[in-house]
Parts: structure tokens; C-alpha cells; sequence
DNA sequence: TTGTAGGCGTTATCAG
DNA sequence: CTGATAACGCCTACAA
């Protein structure tokens, strides 16, 4: 049984070739009944277009890129799991197409050949991609489509993304509402806008609650497990330490609470952690991390939604916010004594 | 500036297209000297063959497809990035195919539809996709090639794997030599071969070292954190408890410690846990976790390597066996006194 | 509402 | 070693 053709169901059904193409695209302009006969025949041969034909005909891939630059796996997986299920409605397929945003080759330069090489229909940046703002003008002035996961920014025309402030100060409110005031807090990588942003929501809170700032208690991290080792690394010769630490994502949540643990110190009892993502780490460490969830399944069936769209209507310009809420477990808890 | 096609570069070079076909496809029969030139004005005019036409033409969409079925995330990352090294270097795209093995629709349904559609030129089959020995035999019988990330199976012409039952009898070996006698084993997925061979190992190491296996110290699990946490449940029961407890992924062994923990239990000095596959959390938990090294991202870049040598010869029949490794850390320990 | 002709950019065939 | 020419399967005009 060789491959059937469009000929093929065009014989079958008794019409043209052309009438079958307007059948399979879901084009207007077919009589109802015409349209059955041509999906029967279809049927019956089990006819699939040929993309590559499709694609050299139109111009087009039937294929999305998702852009990243060292994620953690499990944002990977779940981003991935999200802009599946589009593709898989819509007929497309999702490549995957790692970058440097700090390397010799300019990111530019990286997505370009990729784009000259496999012809995508459009691109998914995900952080710290999408940060780079003068990379994605370069893309909106080359007409190449894409969609930012990320932060808000003016620049974008597509968007999905949260209120990461918002649930950073969210977060802040929950430790100060359980008592403490001496709150650290590790920033993370400063690539990531993301990381900027749940540092503001932290400031914010402190200051509505006229909760000092202090500079010890500010550490940098990169969004690592090694950098929040180091961190708490650096609590632990503090004098008074913090009684409580809000670090920018998981990862480095969960460095701080193995020093901590590998210190003899007691979490929550003798100091809260908490974390942010929400990734599984938060849950199968010991004790399970109060963290924000980010629906990133979600945000990238979504993302991957108004992309398309986009792509096949040459129009749009579309910011969706989603809701993001708190996962409180058992690493934060009142003031020690 | 519109884009180069391979006219622009045959004129530009005073060839025929079919040469500057050859040059670009690295055929053999074409002079130094005029590969030179060509090269030289594909450069120049910054000239990619359109794969899409490529495709059409050739019968091929320089396409892989990564098949998988409800992975772990970090072993997800981790296959992906070997394969992209891979398919970068030799130009080729992965698109990425979640698939059902215990649904409605038959695995060979799922895949044969999606090969209809997508029509890429290989498959990369990993746990526990590749466990489907009728599955692949049919895909041998359709033609359809695919190279297994995985146990061995004579069925199989391409593979990549580990021994997966040597390594299990190597850990079991580690805590012997610490002194237990009473050794635990949480089993796998059945759906999973390699959870077998796991306990094979087990088995093997037990009797070499004429320790008896007690039914009682043997846990069925699903390779999830939860089942680990249920097996945990289980040993507490039990009266005298197991001196060391061997799970079959890291995974279910962080579900062991965190219950564990929970219930007050000092790892390695009360009891120690091993786990295997060296996956991100066996690190971060505390104590760092002892466990068996699957160097996943190898095995992608060489399951892809020897498929796309398949595809691209018509040849080959490949066993790869890659050397696993122990990471011997803190969550195992001596015998409590 | 439907059909016809032409072209999309490569590769394959078969001469030269 | 090189080159004309015909596919490859579909879509976009433009007609009818």
C-alpha cells in the first residue's frame, strides 16, 4: 500500500485536486456535501498531506522552535508537555533549539542560521531569552513571529506570563504575617528579568510593612543550587541570622535548606525557607518547601496558542496573564522563640 | 535582500545546480576545484538548501522524533541534549513525540499516526517505549527505523544502553561490603524492563554473597517519589527493619528518605539508602544520596549518532554498551551499631 | 462553488 | 566528472 496522494483522493471522490486542498485546509467556499465526499475518500485512503510538499508549496514548516538557554528540567519539561498540546491540535510539531544568550556567537546570529536552516513558522522564548530586548526587536524587525514566557514587556506584541512582583510580595506577606522581620533575601540570576521582578515584589512588601532592607541580607545568587549553598553559606556567619529566607526560585531554596540541614539547623523551627516555582524539588525534599506555582504547562499551551494564531492570521498583539498561587508547606513557619 | 536558492548559487558559480546539489549533499565525483568555487558562492550568497524541498524531492524531512512516555524530567533534559548535539552537528531537527504505551489507542495507532503525518526519517525509543517488543518488531516489519535508548532486546538492530544488572549487583556489592545483611529492594515499573534487570543485579549480588532475599524487604514501586514513600511505610513496619534500603530509581529512594526523615530516622547512621540513575535530586536532598551513574546524555548523542548513520546507509546493526558509573556519597554508611 | 495551469526548490535519472 | 530535464506533492493565482 503505497502512500495516497492528493490525486489520488481527488479520483476517489470524483473532483479536483484543488477542491481536495480546500477540504484539508479548512478553506470556505466547499458545498457541504461536497466536502463529505472529499473527507470520505480521504478517509478511506488514509490521506495525509505531505508536509514537505505543503511547506515548499506555502512557504511554510508546520513547525515552531521553542528557544531556551539552560533551563532547569523540570521548567523544560513542563513548558514542553504545554506548547505540545497546541502543536498536537493544530497539526504542528515543536523543535527544540538550545542558544547561548552569553556566548562568543551573538544570539542573533545563533537564531538566524537556525531560522535560514529550518525555515520554522515561529519562535517560543523562553527566559533568559526573551530578556534580551534588543534581540527581539532585531526579530520583530526581520518578520519573524514570536511569543516571550516572560516578564512583561513593552516590545512584545505576544506574551504570556505572571505576576511575578505581585507573588513575590505575596510571598513576603506570608513570612511577615507569621512574625518575622529580619527576612533575607537571594536574588537570582541577573539575566533573568524574572529575577529582577520577585526582588521588587520583595521590597515592596518589606516597605509596606516598614520592614528594613539590609544589605547583608541581600545575596546574590544565579538561580542555582550552588549559589544558594553559597548563600546560606554566608547567612550562617551572620549575627543575629535572618530568621527567615525568601530565595528566588527553588533551586537555590533547596541549597539553602541541604546547608542548612547539613548545619544541624532546624527548618521551620529554628529558621523558614521558601522558595519560588514550585518546581518537585520544593515537594520531595525534606521538609516540603512552601514555594509560588507557576503554571508553566499552561503558560505554554497558551503561548504556543497566540503564536499560531498569530502566525496563520498576520495579526494580533496579545499579553495573556495568568494566575499564579501559593503553595504553602512546611518550611515556613512562626518565629522561633 | 530575498533569500538564496540554489540557482543563484549555480549561476554565481558557472555550474549546473545538480553540482551544486552534489557539493551541498558532500556526493562524491565532483572536482576539487569546482567544489571550491561552489562553496565558495553558497558562502557568499549565504545560501541554505530548503528543506522543505529537500524533503519533497528526496523523500526525507531531515527530521528525528524522540518517543517517550511520562519520563523524569532531568533524564528528559538530559536525553534531549545528547541527541541535539547529534543532530545539530549533521544538521538535522528532533521533534518531540509524547506517546501513551498503556492507553486507549495503541502504541503502534499513536505512532504509525504520527508518522503519517509528521513522516520523519528516524525514531530515538526510550523507557518504556522501547520495552514494547511487538511494537518494534512492527516497526521493523513497516520499515520505519529506530534505534532503542535502552536494555538490550535481540529484536533490536540499533541500540544504546547500559548494564543496567551489573551495575544494580555493583551498589548491592557497596552495601555488603558495609557490613548489611538486611538489604531492602524497591522494584521498578514493571512496564519497565530495566527495573527487572535492576532486581536481577540484586538478586545476583544477594546470592553470590549467600544472603537470603526476604519477600518482606521486597517493595513493589513505580519509580515514583510516592511509591517510594509507600514502600517506606512499609519497611517501618516491619520488626527488626531492613540496614539498608536499595531503590530502583532516585527517584523513589528521595520518597524513602524524605519518610524517613519525617519519621526521625538519621540516614546513614540509622539506615542507609541507595538509589540509582544519578538524577539532579539525588544531590540536592540531604544526605546527598549514593547512586548509580546513567550517563543519559551520551547515550542520546550516540542513539542518534548510529540512527542517522542507519538512515543515511541503509546499514547497520549496533549494539552500544556505555559505561555507567557509582557515585558513592553520603546516604550510605556501615552497618549501625 | 469548482477546476486548470504554473511554480515552489531540491534531488534523481540518464545522458554526455 | 558534469549537466539537462523530469519528478516530488501541494498551493496560489486566475478562470470558468
Amino acid at each position: 500500500m503505497t502512500k495516497a496522494i492528493i490525486d489520488d483522493v481527488a479520483n476517489l471522490a470524483g473532483v479536483s485536486i484543488k477542491t481536495v486542498s480546500r477540504v484539508m485546509n479548512k478553506e470556505p467556499n466547499v458545498r457541504a456535501t461536497t466536502r463529505e465526499k472529499v473527507l470520505k475518500a480521504a478517509d478511506e485512503l488514509n490521506y495525509k498531506p505531505n508536509q514537505s510538499a505543503r511547506g515548499l508549496a506555502g512557504n511554510k514548516t508546520y513547525l515552531i522552535a521553542l528557544l531556551y538557554d539552560n533551563p532547569g528540567p523540570s521548567y523544560m519539561a513542563n513548558i514542553q508537555t504545554g506548547i505540545l498540546e497546541t502543536c498536537e491540535a493544530q497539526g504542528y510539531g515543536m523543535v527544540l533549539k538550545p542558544v547561548t544568550c552569553e556566548g562568543e556567537v551573538p544570539l542573533l546570529e545563533q537564531v538566524l542560521d537556525f531560522m535560514a536552516h529550518s525555515r520554522v513558522d515561529g519562535l517560543i522564548l523562553t527566559p533568559p531569552v526573551c530578556d534580551d530586548v534588543i534581540f527581539k526587536s532585531l526579530l520583530t524587525e526581520k518578520n519573524i513571529p514570536y511569543v516571550s514566557v516572560a516578564p512583561p514587556d513593552r516590545g512584545d506584541k505576544l506574551a504570556v506570563l505572571i505576576d511575578d512582583r505581585r507573588a513575590a510580595a505575596e510571598m513576603t506577606d506570608h513570612l511577615i504575617d507569621l512574625g518575622h522581620k529580619k527576612i533575607a533575601f537571594i536574588k537570582g540570576d541577573p539575566a533573568h528579568g524574572a529575577g529582577k521582578l520577585r526582588y521588587n515584589g520583595f521590597v515592596d512588601a518589606m516597605k509596606k510593612s516598614n520592614l528594613p532592607i539590609e544589605s547583608d541580607l541581600i545575596e546574590e545568587g544565579m538561580f542555582t543550587f550552588d549559589s544558594g549553598i553559597r548563600a546560606a553559606e554566608n547567612y550562617l556567619n551572620l549575627d543575629p541570622m535572618p530568621t527567615a529566607i525568601f530565595s528566588a526560585n527553588d533551586e537555590m531554596a533547596s541549597g539553602v535548606m541541604q546547608k542548612l540541614s547539613e548545619k544541624g539547623y532546624h527548618i521551620p523551627k529554628d529558621i523558614s525557607v521558601v522558595g519560588f516555582d514550585d518546581t518537585p524539588i520544593s515537594r520531595q525534599i525534606w521538609p516540603p518547601m512552601t514555594t509560588v506555582h507557576q503554571p508553566v504547562r499552561s503558560m505554554g499551551r497558551l503561548a504556543c496558542e497566540i503564536l499560531l494564531h498569530a502566525v496563520n492570521n498576520r495579526e494580533g498583539e496579545r499579553t495573556l496573564e495568568i494566575p499564579f498561587n501559593m503553595e504553602f508547606r512546611k518550611s515556613s513557619g512562626t518565629l522561633p522563640a
